[in-house]
DNA sequence: TAGAACCTTGGAGCCACTCCAGAGTCAAGC
DNA sequence: GCTTGACTCTGGAGTGGCTCCAAGGTTCTA
């Protein structure tokens, strides 16, 4: 099958596919006569497998190990359940993290309670004068921020 | 007070406040003869006011508008609470996702309980047939990923 | 045979920094 | 006065995971 088709059965984007395949992730394909790339059920899997992982937060790279284990049927599969339990950890941090922020969020709303003039503003105020929050600050974090 | 100083004050780093000079979100600094940035007790506020808004995990063109309203006294602040809500906004749905997620994660942890071949390990084989979830998939975030 | 729909490559752009090289400036100590 | 070392300057590249584009080539349909 075309790139297009495959992006279609994965519900991906070809310029994803390529993308996989520049960095490795996927295999180069083999080639038609007009120079197109030729896929078949083995790279369907592998890019179903490659999303799924996306779709779960992981990272190429992290995505890149667990291809090996997938790559090495017999080699043991103990790094696959650490690598899971700390991304679990990650999500967990960061929902936490994300959580005192809405508090702190709510907090610094509550501080105007309708539109007025800009210098009366609570919020603008608030933001201001006020303590940059200890739990994002300098934090170089694993989980991303919030955009 | 040179660049160093500011940096050391507002607890960021040197680079990143020539970066928000380059992108206009702090005003070019008065320059001594050597040509070494001069920075005065505004930029100082102005910088804690925008690490703040960072802190909180606001966008740099969210903050331009904020700093727009700080600028702008007699103006009407309605735009900022409608800011914030918003943000409140995407900070919630961000946690709801990655609640999901953990829990997706969990589940899928389960599917190995012991290091063995990967050929029999629960997990790789559940992320090779499982579904991509809906939640994740193919969603333009205002919230990003766990990275 | 024309045109649409697909494919190719290479490169730029996104965000918010972060790091680097190579050069210049400045203060302290000898 | 000279050296040393800490600081600063500029411009440019790199990060992750795509996404979009231009300019051209190929294939399918009417």
């Amino acid at each position: 099958m075309k790139i297009g088709e495959l992006a279609a059965i994965v519900g991906s984007d070809v310029d994803t596919i390529r993308y996989y395949e520049k960095i490795g992730i996927l295999p180069k394909p083999a080639r038609t006569q007009g120079n197109y790339r030729h896929y078949s059920v083995q790279h369907v899997d592998r890019l179903k497998f490659v999303r799924h992982c996306r779709s779960l937060d992981m990272t190429l790279d992290e995505i890149r190990v667990l291809l090996q284990f997938r790559d090495a049927p017999e080699s043991n599969c103990g790094e696959v359940n650490h690598l899971l339990d700390e991304h679990i950890g990650h999500v967990t941090a960061r929902i936490a993290t994300l959580m005192e922020l809405e508090k702190e969020l709510h907090k610094l709303r509550r501080q105007c309670r309708k539109a007025q003039k800009a210098k009366d503003c609570g919020i603008l105020a608030a933001i201001g004068h006020g303590e940059t929050h200890q739990g994002s600050k300098n934090v170089k974090r694993h989980i991303a921020g919030t955009h």
